[in-house]
DNA sequence: ATGGCCGACTCGGTCGGA
């Protein structure tokens, strides 16, 4: 199956892309993140005009978590919000069943400033995940925006970042700690010695002179043979572009798993 | 020269993003 994972900074803006994606990659699922609208605000009916159908967990101005599927595929056992997340009222967490494949989407705080309430909050919240993860049966993949760069391979140039957020040593080791629950980062799997990135800052040209980080991931449970895990650098140019590329895994799920 | 871009919210200028 192919499973996709894309921080769209608002559907609302980019569902040109979005759709030119669904056309063009025909994902099995597809979780979002920032969508950044109501639920009144949701277009379901331009997604199902493409085929899909959207469950979300719609949120304030700045968040907000989906998972878009075929519109003939059932999905079940929706869940928002982790339990004992720092701040429930953002919609960062949304876990469905698509078959028998548990999916998270995620949308992991920024953090802001190293030590400020909301960096504290960012680690909690790490925590909850990890928690949550515990609990989750596989085969399960989670995927979004974790806004982690896992090691310095990941960023363009650690001095830059040096002493910043998503890269310090907190940070990293709470993303280590959700790898110790057994997941497996599908790109690095796939991909263990390239510098490779999912967002790039809108300012500067950092797309063009590629400064950017490696902070979106799909994360599956071993019994997932990851096949590819690859960065649509495609969807990062054009027009009004996402300032993330979308991540796009090819995954067989175990015997038995998802038939049909 | 220490910002450059973008979107939401709202209709001008902040705030947040990473």
């Amino acid at each position: 199956m192919r499973l996709v994972t894309w921080n769209v900074n608002s559907l609302r803006a980019r569902m040109p892309r979005v759709v030119e994606f669904l056309e063009a990659h025909a994902p099995d699922v597809l979780c979002l993140q920032e969508i950044k609208c109501s639920e009144e605000q949701l277009p379901h009916l331009d997604l199902q005009a493409s085929g899909y159908r959207v469950v979300a967990y719609p949120g304030g101005p700045r968040e907000g978590v989906a998972v878009l599927v075929p519109a003939d595929q059932e999905v079940g056992n929706v869940r928002c919000g982790l339990p004992d997340e720092p701040d429930p009222g953002e919609a960062r967490w949304i876990e469905v069943e698509v078959g028998d494949l548990t999916v998270g989407s995620v949308y992991v705080p920024n953090g802001r400033e190293v030590g400020s309430p909301t960096y504290e909050a960012k680690l909690a919240f790490l925590d909850a995940l990890r928690a949550r993860f515990a609990e989750l049966s596989s085969p399960l993949v989670v995927a979004g925006d974790f806004n982690v760069a896992p090691t310095d391979a990941d960023v363009w140039d650690p001095d830059v970042f040096d002493g910043a957020t998503h890269v310090t040593e907190p940070e990293r080791e709470r993303f280590g700690a959700l790898l110790e629950t057994g997941l497996v980062d599908a790109f690095r799997a796939v991909e263990p010695d390239t510098r490779q990135f999912t967002w790039w800052d809108y300012r500067g040209g950092s797309f063009h002179k590629n400064e950017g980080m490696r902070i979106d991931a799909v994360l599956a449970t071993p019994d997932i043979d990851v096949g590819s895990c690859g960065i649509v650098r495609d969807f990062r140019k054009g027009k009004k572009p996402s300032d993330h590329a979308p991540l796009l895994a090819e995954l067989a799920l175990p015997e038995g798993a998802n038939r049909g």
